[in-house]
DNA sequence: TTTAGTTGAATAAAG
DNA sequence: TTCAACTAAA
């Protein structure tokens, strides 16, 4: 058979990982370095030429896109839509086992899963059972505690508070909340993978079918798994299996999300033979960029090592621009932007406006809107997180499964019937003291008369409300049973009532969520493991949120965080804010391993950009109403000058001769005086009297330092303007 | 139930 | 500074 078609297009190092015999494998693969196309080949070379079955491969992705980028490509290079294949999230497959095998997972039939929204309701709705002052206790923390602890594969009865009170609540906390999912038949994402995990660890019989039938399992993004997700990916391997990882340590950027760089290098002790390859050709960039990227990464100290080059040319220089303030910035931003659309005939489309957090786009907006140049925001709100339509699916999940409480709070009162928190104490009190659902509580307080008579009546009709609607819509099809849901729930009229912009938007939304209901084609696994359609479609709707607003098809410019630029690439880049204190952000510059995952998140940055990158910062800038006069970031100081061009506002552009001479102050020596003043000298005000210095910042005109004066208090003075005597 | 006023938090985010 | 979430009052 021939099969060159599938090494044909490959470099060296791609065909040596596509083609390499079956054994574990560890793909490092740079950025722009074809590794999708990789694993894609990969998997047709191992049908193709070793005979796999398509039963016998699982490939797992973090996203739903990056999973449906596979899967599309892999039709398209094996001609024909792979059937009987896992490729799927994490989530999704873990997702998938659960479905199957619900029963040995311990769990209701039709579980529903909880997104983070939802899971942050019940948490707090457990601090409130326990009685817990959220300002001691903060909901957010026991959440982040809880998921954590998750991450690591940890359940509450292993965790030990050695003695530490504040971890006891929060043991206890995770306890309680779990608890309470499991009586509400509710699984939140990191339960998916849990129970996944301990679904195949318990069961001897399920884990060897599974690890029979999965001979070949390839992993992307692999620096990205956390503690939990290895284990589950080594318990799933095996003796038999064999892995197929691809990653890149250099672009590890989740490390506060609970993602474990360390577990690239743990391969090697955990699995036998494990083959590394390296892709380090790029197609993306200009060799100008390349080398920016090389030069910031290569400070890092434990990486695997890698050096990224291109076979293309030189490029335009890197541009640095150096505004005034961040209104500055973006007016630069938006010039720069037109400019280069009709000097090198870009579109919108082309352009990518990065930055390190979202408290900066606003500005950016601004300016772009001043500059009549349409744009487009990644991240913010996706579809099935909107307010409206978690209603309606909270009313379609109640269908299903009365007993999901965070469903039956959500709507018992939405829109308005007459249930108010008063009733609702009553209900709440009655279910944890019977240890069951709200629903259920709900049925008994009716049935006793324990409320008065309106608030009974009240909660009657919502009950039958309820039970109408389920009866009799089985036999209707999905988009006609959604469709009748937010009808007779009374939301469509709610939200009609709703004045403004506002409720035409979410009408217009809930009408969307039907026709999404019409078009819903259930995912093969959905189909495989018999579940009905509504399941099937609450489901997609909780593992796969949607795009966020606005249609990607439009010429727009494109904004977004540094870290959701991950995988994309765009002819011209500008990353904004690059200043000490946001980027790297202050608070990871304290941590050396919090520095490396900046500074990595910087190197995925610059490696965004293929033909021109522009890196902006500011030396005054205006956040959450301070002031701050920043130095230049680390990493731009990283980049070696001759790939640099400074660009003068009016002046045009002047090559640097050092970065260091012409306006910044080293930070690796910070000089310990400015404009003759020292740390802890004494020193004299007109205003404020006599004080002590205590720290400065930036230099030229902006020189400010900080004196703690004896009368009044600590004050940050700029130095051109605060005539200070020295005493 | 609705509305106005108050408080507090502000790094990044997929599923 | 800004915005969302919460609280108190009408």
């Amino acid at each position: 058979m021939d099969v060159s078609y599938l090494l044909d297009s490959l470099n060296d190092a791609q065909r040596e990982a596509v083609s390499s015999p079956v054994e574990h494998r560890l793909v490092l693969a740079g950025a722009g370095s074809g590794k999708t196309r990789v694993l894609v080949h990969r998997i047709a070379w191992l049908m193709r030429v070793e005979g796999a079955s398509p039963f016998g491969v699982l490939a797992v992705t973090f996203t739903n896109k990056a999973a449906a980028e596979m899967r599309v490509r892999l039709d398209s290079l094996l001609g024909i839509p792979i059937s009987g294949m896992w490729v799927g999230t994490f989530h999704g497959i873990a997702h998938r086992l659960l479905r199957t095998h619900w029963t040995d997972a311990n769990l209701p039939k039709t579980f529903q899963i909880l997104d983070s929204e939802d899971q942050f309701r019940i948490v707090k709705r457990v601090h409130k059972a326990l009685e817990l002052d959220d300002t001691r206790w903060p909901p957010r923390q026991s959440q982040w505690y809880i998921n954590g602890k998750k991450d690591e594969g940890l359940r509450p009865q292993y965790l030990d508070d050695n003695g530490d009170f504040q971890e006891r609540k929060l043991i206890e906390i995770y306890q309680a909340y779990e608890a309470s999912c499991q009586k509400s038949g509710v699984v939140d994402f990191a339960e998916l993978l849990l129970r996944a995990h301990e679904l195949l660890r318990d069961s001897p019989t399920l884990l060897a079918h599974y690890q029979n039938r999965f001979r070949h399992i390839l992993v992307d993004e692999f620096q990205d798994t956390n503690t939990l997700q290895y284990a589950w990916l080594r318990l799933l391997v095996g003796k038999e299996g064999k892995l197929f990882a691809v990653g890149d340590d250099d672009q590890s950027i989740y490390g506060w999300r609970g993602a474990k760089i360390e577990n690239i290098q743990r391969l090697n002790e955990d699995f036998s033979n494990v083959g590394v390859i390296r892709l380090e050709q790029n197609y993306r960039s200009t060799s100008n960029i390349l080398s920016a990227a090389n030069a910031i990464i290569e400070k890092n100290e434990n990486r695997m090592g890698k050096k990224l080059w291109t076979a293309d040319g030189q490029g335009e220089p890197i541009l640095l621009y150096r505004a005034l303030n961040e209104l500055d910035e973006a007016q630069f931003v938006a010039e720069r932007i037109q400019k280069l659309s009709e000097s090198e005939g870009y579109s919108r489309n082309d352009f990518a406006l990065l930055y390190r957090s979202n408290a900066q786009s606003r500005v950016l907006e601004e300016a772009l809107i001043r500059a009549g140049l349409p744009y487009r925001i990644y991240g913010g709100l996706r579809f099935f997180e909107r307010a409206e339509i978690k209603d309606a699916m909270a009313y379609l999940r109640l269908l299903k499964n009365r007993d999901d409480d965070t469903s039956f709070e959500r709507v018992v009162n939405t829109p308005t019937r007459g249930i108010g928190q008063r009733t609702l104490d009553i209900i709440r009190t009655i279910a944890r003291e019977q240890v069951t659902s709200m629903w259920r509580a709900a049925q008994f307080v009716v049935a006793e008369n324990e409320l008065t008579a309106r608030a009974g009546n009240a909660v009657k009709v919502f009950l039958s409300l309820i039970d109408q609607m389920d009866e009799g819509t089985d036999s209707l099809l999905l988009h006609e049973r959604v469709e009748q849901t937010i009808q007779q729930s009374g939301l469509i009229d709610h939200y009609k009532k709703e004045k403004g912009e506002k409720g035409q938007t979410r009408v217009e939304n809930l009408g969307e969520l039907v026709t999404a209901a019409r078009y819903f084609k259930p995912s093969d696994d959905a189909e495989e493991t018999e579940m009905d359609l509504l399941d099937a479609f609450l489901a997609h709707a909780a593992l796969e949120a949607g795009e966020s607003q606005s249609e990607p098809g439009d010429d727009c410019v494109q904004l977004m965080t540094l870290h959701s630029a991950k995988g994309l690439e765009f002819p011209v880049v500008f990353m904004c804010g690059l200043e000490e204190g946001l980027f790297p952000h202050k608070r990871s510059s304290m941590e050396p391993r919090q520095l490396e995952e900046e500074r990595r998140l910087c190197y995925v940055g610059v490696t965004r950009a293929r033909k021109q990158l522009i890196l902006c910062h500011t030396e005054h800038r205006r956040l959450y109403g301070e002031d701050h006069y920043p130095q230049l970031s680390r990493f731009v100081r990283e980049i070696p000058d001759e790939l640099l061009e400074e660009v003068r506002q009016n002046y045009g552009a002047v090559r640097p001769s050092s970065m260091n001479s012409a306006f910044n102050s080293p930070i690796k020596k910070p000089s310990s005086q400015i404009g003759g003043l020292n740390l802890g000298q004494s020193v004299s005000h007109a205003k404020f009297g006599s004080g002590v210095v205590i720290n400065f910042e930036g230099d030229g005109n902006h020189a400010r330092v900080q004196v703690n004066f004896d009368t009044h208090g600590c004050k940050w003075l700029v130095l051109a303007y605060a005539k200070l005597e020295t005493l």
